[in-house]
DNA sequence: CGTGCTTTTGAAGTAGCTCAAGCTACGTGG
DNA sequence: CCACGTAGCTTGAGCTACTTCAAAAGCACG
């Protein structure tokens, strides 16, 4: 499962230039290969390093667990390279995929003490890790970083809302052109290719985040193969031959 | 379309015992019934009434638009009294309802100046604006106000997880049944019955909200009537007669 | 090179949609 | 006060997009 996936993103992030800046070597987050994109992002050293001082790196390799729902809240955490799936369940076992985290994604927002949702790495996956109870006590004395947080959580609001409209109004194909075109969006975002794109999640996880089933997932990538409008490379990659058409499909307003 | 709904909700606000508090009178927002549910709840005098000198406060009878998805984010407002639906439109005029917002709650958190869904009021509504830059001001002078924001988006994130769920997971019937369960829960939230319930948005909107045509929650509800779990009081009541049932056939894990 | 997992494809079933008609409630004007 | 119009709600009949069930094919890994 270690595929070429996992070397794509990390490749991309190492691709990512770190462009040094004065005061550099400060603190090891001034290295960062993700932190111009979020959170961590045009601090001022001291808040950096604050910052720097309370986080510990973890990595998790495909499927692991970070935390699960109904769990003690105790961490926050920022992914600096592969990629996680955020889901709930239902008591029978059924499950929605409320959303895929990208390296420079922020992890762990909840209003509880408890996650409201679990989260497992798709790919190897290496995140930095923040003790709730310290991180609070950071924000504290950087309100800065806490306007950040609720910056993170509007944006989080806004993609919530586009997702409740693909779930409740959108057709299959609608959807599955919706989640290209959104893979593509990310890669870009954190400088990957946008065209050929590297897709690692299963069919099951692109159903259970779109609200179909892994077949009706199947079908219609097929079918837009078929039609010309996207071809599918070998290892789990896809590349987007007609992206305006994608664009059009997916219906976005 | 002045039903009695709008006065169940007058109502209740109106029921809603405001506690003298010591220092009282020092602001207009000290006899907010709504108070001591969010945003303003628990401030200090300075708070509040820094708050209270950038407010305003407007009114709307049913079908009034607030605001429209890509208009200029210029105010947030804080629901006093009423009902509010917020939704976002396809091309095609497909309409996804995001959430129904009731006295206490908080709209326009929005990541860009512009907001990101449209709003209207589902009955006669009554409002408390504030400017969005002087909001920004306060918030810069009183973090506090900030972190209760980012408390309120948390809670928003989460509901819209919930909604994701069931949008792309639970059946008619278990989303119907959510619904009424959610509209109760709600209900006793702000002071009001949490049996016989009010809905005083139509079919048409709870379709919206539910990912269903106004028919499917016709005939679902229907059902639900006919089994006895439900009762349908005249005017757009609902008396929920087995409540336990209805939260086991909601799913809610 | 077989074992297990994912993906694809097919065939049949069904939950919810569409289309259509009738009903109820309510406000308006004669 | 009653006819009338309109908007929302309900119910029925038929349809279809997606699901379910099943099987085969592809692929990764020991």
């Amino acid at each position: 499962m270690l595929n070429r996936t996992y070397f794509d993103l990390q490749t991309a992030t190492t691709l990512r230039a770190a462009v040094p800046r004065p005061g550099d070597q400060l603190s090891p987050c001034q290295a960062c290969k993700v932190r111009d994109i979020v959170f961590c992002g045009a601090l001022e050293e001291a808040e950096l390093s604050a910052l720097s001082s309370i986080k510990s790196v973890t990595e998790f390799e495909p499927n692991d667990l970070l935390f699960q729902e109904g769990e003690s809240a105790d961490h926050f955490f920022n992914v600096t390279s592969g990629v996680i799936r955020v889901y709930k369940l239902l008591a029978d076992g059924r499950r929605q995929i409320t959303g895929f985290l990208f390296p420079g994604d922020f992890l762990g927002i909840a209003n509880n003490d408890e996650y409201a949702y679990s989260a497992e790495a798709v790919t190897r996956t290496s995140v930095c890790r923040f003790r709730r109870g310290k991180l609070e006590a950071v924000l504290m004395q950087f309100p800065e970083l806490e306007h950040r947080l609720l910056s993170i959580a509007s944006h989080e609001l806004a993609a919530a809302q586009d997702q409740m409209m693909l779930l409740g109004r959108k057709t299959a194909r609608e959807r599955v052109a919706s989640f290209l075109v959104m893979m593509s969006d990310r890669a870009a975002r954190i400088g990957l290719p946008a065209n050929p794109i590297s897709v690692p999640m299963t069919r099951a996880d692109i159903g259970d985040y779109l609200g179909l089933t892994t077949e009706t997932v199947s079908r219609t990538i097929s079918r837009l193969k078929r039609e010309g409008i996207i071809a599918g490379a070998p290892t789990d990659s896809v590349e987007l031959i007609d992206r305006e058409q994608l664009e059009e499909i997916s219906a976005t307003y």
